[in-house]
DNA sequence: CGTATACTTGATCGTTATCAAGGCCTGTGG
DNA sequence: CCACAGGCCTTGATAACGATCAAGTATACG
């Protein structure tokens, strides 16, 4: 959710100085915010809590999750360098926000954010973008969680890091998890059994190959696609009504 | 998702025509617009075709969904009347739409709406407003479907009928069901006969009574309410982290 | 080096999917 | 008005997948 465009960050920067102090990409409004420090584990805010600030995470990883009165606790996101957090709220965050690595990020207070950003034509469409960049990504997240199995799910998750990875790295199948086993169970509607058991399980078929314990070298990233179940994104309008009639039942 | 406000939509419109024209609200730019139809079962887009146009529901309940490669399908919400169809999204639709009940709608031209709200600072916070509240819909919903057993699935689901069904009108414990068990199923990761089995426990339970196949009558709402296992949303902010350390394990 | 934490592996159980058959509304045509 | 057909729903029997319980192993950190 809210993927990162930090690749033209700096670019984006430089214009804006040329309108007048007007910034053109979102990123750029953090820039003159002081960098804070959150330790691994620590938190950064708490579902409920009045929703004064915004962050744009700098470098390192968080996770949001909801915590259920039983206290089960469902991961809905993970967040990296780029991202915005708590967006998609209005007076009370949504969902916590925890470290899950050492985190570098920039604080905005939500009034100065809101305002800059209603009165600018640039950066409205930019957060609208990214609102819908995390909707999509979030009704993906249910498709899988109402629909695959504990293998699809683990490799569509494996399958979103190594994207994210390469899009900023050329060509890499080593990608690295910097969350726990339970983070992934978390996330995935799964158990830190289920996660281990299903990595093995890839492990022997040859499709990855552990590298330490936040650490993991995709070998058939076809193989992975293929597994993770999402048919190669076919989106072809009149199939889709074939594909109702001859629907199976699996979930 | 996109909850309706049509309750104030009389007063906005004519608040309105003070305003020399520009609308208050979402749902007076469709006013215009002339009153469409669509049969029940018949599809307004597909996943994936340009988006060209945003919908108003007026009458009616249409259903969300994305159809998996395999052809499994996974309902993402049931919109009803005031509800906007088609606006989180950038060129393609991110998903299907289908009438489940016959349904009159106002079409908008995209670009139109979009330079309408982007033109209106009246607007523009609406429209934000009701991305947070679809947002947060599908965070419940990824709850929903990350923890939650057939029994707190379908308690969850009633009682989103009944509070959408007492917006509307006092008191009420009848609530009507216009999807089949199979739409219901579909958007709560189950199958039919989980759901016709677990309605059977419910209805054992004297929890609710059928009312004909799409009607049913709530007799104990604070037992559904407990049942569906939302914890009477208790954001207690500094118990989060105790609830973390006892965390529960179940899926 | 030792301890705590994270992870892996194994055995068993439970919930829900799947397969199968029967019953009930609904709408249609005689 | 009734008979029939088709889809929709319910109920039952069985099986599979993943959760749970339990024990053992590896890794990070003091």
């Amino acid at each position: 959710m809210l993927q990162a465009n930090h690749a033209v960050q700096a670019l984006k920067y430089s214009e804006a100085v040329v309108f007048g102090g007007e910034p053109i990409c979102l990123q750029s409004l953090f820039k003159k915010q002081p960098v804070e420090q959150l330790d691994a584990g620590r938190s950064l805010f708490f579902e409920g809590d009045p929703a004064k600030h915004l962050f744009e995470v700098v470098e390192g990883v968080l996770r949001i999750f909801k915590i259920m009165a039983d206290g089960r606790r469902v991961i809905t996101g993970f967040l990296y360098a780029g991202d915005l957090v708590g967006v998609s709220l209005r007076n009370h965050y949504l969902y916590s926000a925890e470290a899950v690595t050492p985190v570098k990020l920039r604080r905005f207070a939500r009034k100065s954010f809101e305002d800059a950003v209603s009165d600018s034509p640039e950066l409205r469409p930019q957060l609208f973008a990214r609102l819908c960049d995390e909707m999509a990504a979030a009704q993906d997240q249910m498709v899988l969680l109402s629909c695959k199995n504990a293998e699809e799910r683990l490799c569509s998750f494996l399958l979103q890091q190594l994207r994210r990875k390469r899009e900023q790295e050329r060509a890499t199948d080593l990608i690295d998890l910097p969350m726990t086993r339970l983070d992934i169970a978390d996330y995935l509607g799964l158990t830190i059994e289920t996660i281990s058991r299903t990595m093995t399980k890839l492990t022997n078929k040859g499709v990855v190959s552990p590298a330490g314990r936040h650490s993991i070298r995709i070998a058939k990233p076809g193989t992975l696609a293929h597994l993770a179940g999402d048919g190669d994104e076919c989106h072809d309008s009149s199939s889709s009504v074939v594909a109702f009639d001859c629907a199976g039942r699996r979930h």
